[in-house]
DNA sequence: AATGGGGTCGCACAGGTGTGCAATAAGGAG
DNA sequence: CTCCTTATTGCACACCTGTGCGACCCCATT
């Protein structure tokens, strides 16, 4: 019927309405090659229950086709699909792009492919992507940053399916999970703005109740006690994790009676917005104020003055929370919750402390 | 026989050294509503071949089991994944990420599923994922800002599957693309910086031969032409896209016998690094340098000072690639190559020129 | 009453791959 | 020469879903 069709248009309208030719199957190899379509399967993963020299030549066919083994069919059959599902609430966040560059280089590495379940903070499309997760039968989970994660955990523990979680901000709803060490960050922070003669110290934290705020805000104040200065609620403000929130609250800090000498961030983001704030006052980081971050995102050491910061290992940290889902889904229950360390980067947006205008710390005491 | 064994503990082993426990299939359900399973798939499809009491029954019952029937297997049989793959070379990268952002959001509008193929901007891994994503049998690919494209173009015509490009570097490969308008913006960047009185100003671009790079800098030659102001080769320099090479190229231009009084930046993360060199030399911007950018990346507008830079609406050229992508997907071949346009956004990094040292244009002109 | 038509439903098969098991052939031991 | 072992290959089935087609029932029409 086609040949009757005169002009060339016909070749290049494969896929004008209709399906694209589909893929070549194992059962076309198996013709080409004279063998059954068993043997072909067995001769690609190189089983030694066939022939040498037949292997060899189904191979080369195979190669010569262009011939791939079709992954949805071995799913199938298999019972593993051999993907995982990656959840962030937005991949715009810098922090979720670099996990999402480690889970995705190790999953890779181990023949799995990810997908991306971008939630944009929005609890509607958080629980239709875990949804379309379930559907797509995916063999593991990785959540980032879970914000609203309550709302879904239970439907993700009903897909019975292994999870791990990276920086978890609900800890105990499940087991597995890549955390940073929050306290030591933040206490390694504080001791050195102490050290720098710092009394007035602000800190500006994420939302109520998420973990990292609640463990970052807890060393704060120890930092505090240790060093002898009395906690100031006015001091201790609430911020979103973005920029423009943390303008609002520092530009809060900065209308206070009496300024802080120095501002510790919840994260690198905050401390954008925070150094933003102080810079449009036309004040000087860090002469007159010194500012610290949380995540040493790509960035921070390019702002101006370069950011001090407590670097995390968010890439590194995909990868572990790949290698423990890999360790899970193999089998194992004995994976425990993973800590990774978090280093000081001294940088340029921290000095020592000016001193208060006209009031010396022993004047105030009385 | 299970039956025999004391204890609870088999109860919670169920992943132990063996796959998880099947999910329920259309089967289960057919089971339990007695009724065949295709009555079910009809059912669950909203088909009007199914009394509708029938077709409650089966949709109650499959709520309560909490039934999703398997991607995989409804993609075998239909011959359509309902995936695509998203190649970008890392997520790391603010621009990528946001692109990520759009395709995904669109994507899962449409109920598609998305396979994030990372690749490290590694030539091997690069060929990996493209395979990888064949295998997957995905029904269309979006590759953003590819730039060792050339090495695997051929590989993902082969798969014979719609593509869409993002700000393609090697144009006429491929038919389908969603491009910024590069001539345009560079072009209002220029006719700002010459209106702002500068006569030297450089520019920092990106590797050899990438078409972004080449549009740019073609604009910036323009516009100097048309302003009467000759091109100096020794102001034009190459950079590859990233911060630290950044640093390197604008301490270059630093070093000239005669500073630019402006610096036209291939795009913001080449303006960042910039940025860093001229601070860390303790001169002033815009006072003693103006520069400006490309992009709008998140933070542009945040640094000190805010970098003036060319608005690209990146997660919306996502969308737009998602969006024709499932045009082509469904068969129509009518899409062109979209150009979005490109927004100049004025912010504190740019101001009027310094005067050159000691030497006055037309002196120079002598 | 016979016929026809519409409404419901199940049978059977396809889609591509992996694997247990049987079948066949070849080769060695007795 | 016969029997047993080993090597190699094909048959048949399963995985789960979607859909063409036939079967059946019920009711209205002639």
């Amino acid at each position: 019927m086609f040949e009757k069709e005169p002009g060339r248009t016909a070749g290049l309208m494969h896929s004008a309405g209709q399906r694209a030719p589909r893929q070549p199957s194992i059962k076309d190899i198996a013709r080409l090659a004279h063998v059954s379509h068993p043997t072909v399967s067995r001769a690609l993963h190189n089983s030694p229950l066939v022939r040498p020299e037949t292997a060899e030549k189904i191979r080369r066919i195979a190669a010569e086709t262009g011939y791939r083994a079709s992954a949805v069919a071995r799913g199938l059959v298999t019972r593993q699909t051999r993907t995982v599902g990656l959840v962030v609430t937005t991949v715009s966040d810098p922090f979720a792009a670099e996990v999402a560059c480690g889970v995705e280089q190790t999953a890779n590495d181990y023949g799995y492919a990810v997908f991306l379940a971008d939630s944009n903070a929005d609890p509607k499309r958080e629980r239709s992507v875990v949804q379309e997760l379930a559907e797509r039968r995916v063999d593991g989970i990785i959540v980032t940053s879970s914000r609203v994660g309550a709302l879904y955990l239970p439907l993700l523990k009903q897909l019975n399916v292994p999870i791990v979680l990276v920086n978890d901000q609900f800890p105990g709803a499940f087991v597995h999970s890549v955390m940073i060490a929050n306290r030591a960050g933040s206490r390694a922070v504080m001791k050195h703005l102490i050290g720098l003669g710092h009394k007035r110290i602000a800190y500006i934290g994420d939302r109520n109740g998420y973990q990292s705020d609640v463990e970052r805000l807890a060393s704060y104040k120890q930092a505090l006690a240790e060093a002898g200065i009395e906690f100031d609620a006015k001091l201790a403000v609430k911020g979103n994790g973005g920029t423009a929130t943390a303008i609002k609250a520092m530009n809060g800090l900065l209308d206070l009676d009496r300024q802080p000498t120095a501002v510790c961030c919840y994260n690198d983001m905050t401390a954008l917005g925070a150094m933003r704030a102080i810079h449009a006052r036309g004040l000087r980081i860090p002469a007159d104020i010194s500012v610290t971050g949380f995540d040493d995102l790509f960035f921070s050491g390019y702002l101006d003055p370069p950011l001090t910061t407590v670097h995390q290992p968010m890439r590194r940290m995909g990868e572990i929370a790949m290698e423990n889902l890999f360790k899970l889904m193999s089998g194992e229950q004995s994976v425990a919750q993973a800590e990774v360390k978090a280093k000081l980067i001294v940088r340029g947006s921290t000095g020592k402390a000016k001193t208060a205008r006209g009031l010396t710390p022993k004047s105030r005491r009385r």
